[in-house]
DNA sequence: CTGAAAGCGCTTACAG
DNA sequence: CTGAAAGCGCTTACAG
């Protein structure tokens, strides 16, 4: 491995430069006092040689790895789940920004399997998404003094440090766009499911038909295909409205395939919205209009969170992110 | 940082158990020569203590830090590539078999990252994927002598170690099912591109027609939504063929909506096939029938490729992994 | 402002 | 079969 031999040690940057391996330590963490004309003449040397130091060495005597995990939960490798590697990219683009490498490791949510990257010493923290209701995850992190930040929140008495998006303001924003078009028999069809966001969804149509004045229509189903396809189905049959706010893309694909069997025509004589702006729904003709949310900063704020934790637990509250209505041709 | 403090070290588990750390470390690597009844106790020690020895500390002298690197390019984040989350979950849990861990970078090409990297003492080696014809990065790996293996090819004089599919195959597959189902007017929808696979793909539709007897027709397009789309108006325009190959699903997600504005009838009035089995072929109606690769043991093959590269370099040559049909109602 | 010493937690030879 | 010593490359705390 010629790479290792080949190393360049802090010895061989500080004999080159004249000084002692404490003043090169110095100059790279910024700490210490060190002469401006001392810390040149060392920068320049470091660049010189392509010094970089050994993260494990360090990691010793710092306590520090450079180094954040991201656990990946089962259902983030699901085909409908589209958030997932938007948020990777940036979230490896923010903690480079801050010198963080990103450590992917796969998570069924065993709280053992967190504990355990707790304990290896590989870590500085964690970066959780897809929580659950009941997930043991960020309680074992708090509990063992392990710093973390989630996308999403948790059961409010659980330990989290959260940045999220605001799912009421993108249903509100999507019902009001269909209100203002016209639209008065607008329906909500959403997720039967115990996370806050598919509640949070049907909150903000629900607020946007009250304030209209407007008579409600929620219908809910179940996840598996078939659930979604009956509840399309049901939806779409006799007395249909004229216009279908969905609280996910998926649903809003599953009302396109049922609009092509009944030959309604999405965009003209059904209007539908989305939520998440998924690959699919970009693609579908129409295109559909849907509430995207920007992964990649939020993703940014979620390193910034960890950041904070890191530097000391805090009480902060939560970080709402906006969200934008993505106008297509479906509504 | 309690679970800094906390920590475990091979001293209190070599005290706990009455041995020396030397026999701990031996245990827990499987080398020298350790007595069974010693063995025993010793990891049942460990087991108790919840002890994982320090990768930092363990990286210093055995130059092994258990980290792969995986470098996303930046293709791999464009919406149009469907590849990108199979192929890390696959590669997650390959490493994981093996006790590795998966960083992830980002990498925009240049070998100056990838230089960075190898000199960092973070990694035992790199995982590429989305290879340019032109990529300096493998080059720069093996010039540093870290260990790498890829999945897919570049230019045959430039150090690799790769696993790809078998793109002829695929196309070949595809051409031969339309052909069996009665087609004759068969034509092949594929990218002007630098890429390997373009050319494969493509060869394997010219095989299938020449073995057929039949005459083939060649359409190439850029890779631009307005070229993709002008090249769907002409194929489909006066004299279309009855049937479509393309070289990927992108290509197929374009014939349908030029055959839907022009009411031509997907799986009826014309065939289609696509290459990847992308989210967005599934979600179509009808569904796509496309050529499938198997992500997952992709990824698993690759790994192993890498572990025998870190074992010590070879001159093996590549493999090739089958690929599949799926057939769904659009052929 | 700079440096000599201690020590982080391991693994590698090697001695017994 | 097992252990005492050396040392991997850093950072910390402290002395000057």
């Amino acid at each position: 491995m010629p790479a290792r031999d080949q190393r360049t040690t802090i010895t061989q940057v500080a004999n080159a430069a004249g000084v002692s391996i404490q003043t090169v330590s110095n100059v790279i963490r910024g700490r210490g006092r060190v002469g401006e004309a001392t810390r040149e003449r060392v920068a320049k040397v470091i660049s010189e040689l392509n010094y970089v130091p050994h993260p494990g060495a360090s990691s010793m005597r710092s306590n520090r790895t450079g180094q954040l995990a991201h656990p990946m939960p089962p259902q983030s490798f699901e085909p409908t789940n589209n958030i997932n590697v938007e948020f990777i990219r940036g979230l490896v683009a923010a903690a480079a920004t801050h010198g963080y490498h990103v450590v992917l490791t796969r998570s069924d949510g065993d709280p053992e399997e967190i504990a355990e990257l707790c304990r290896s010493g590989r870590i500085d923290g964690f970066v959780f998404t897809g929580m659950q209701p009941d997930d043991l995850r960020m309680e074992t992190a708090h509990r063992l003094g392990m710093p973390f930040a989630c996308f999403g929140r948790t059961a409010p008495d659980l330990p989290q440090a959260w940045v999220d998006i605001h799912n009421a303001d993108g249903t509100d924003e999507a019902t009001t766009l269909l209100i203002d078009t016209g639209h008065r028999r607008i329906a909500f069809l959403g997720h039967e499911s115990p996370y806050f966001w598919d509640a949070e969804r049907r909150d903000g149509y629900l607020q946007a038909m009250a304030r209209a004045g407007l008579q409600s229509r929620v219908a809910l189903c179940g996840s598996t295909d078939k659930d979604i396809e009956a509840a399309a189905r049901k939806l779409l049959g006799r007395g249909r409205p004229s216009a279908i706010v969905c609280s996910s893309d998926r649903l809003a694909v599953a009302l396109y395939a049922e609009a092509g069997r009944r030959g309604i025509e999405v965009g003209k004589e059904l209007a539908i919205t989305g939520f998440d702006d998924w690959i699919v729904g970009r693609n579908l003709s129409p295109a559909l209009t849907t509430v995207s949310t920007d992964l990649h900063d939020i993703a940014g704020r979620v390193v910034d969170r960890f950041l904070t934790e890191l530097a000391g637990p805090t009480d902060a509250p939560g970080e709402f992110v906006p969200v934008e209505l993505l106008r297509r041709g479906s509504a």
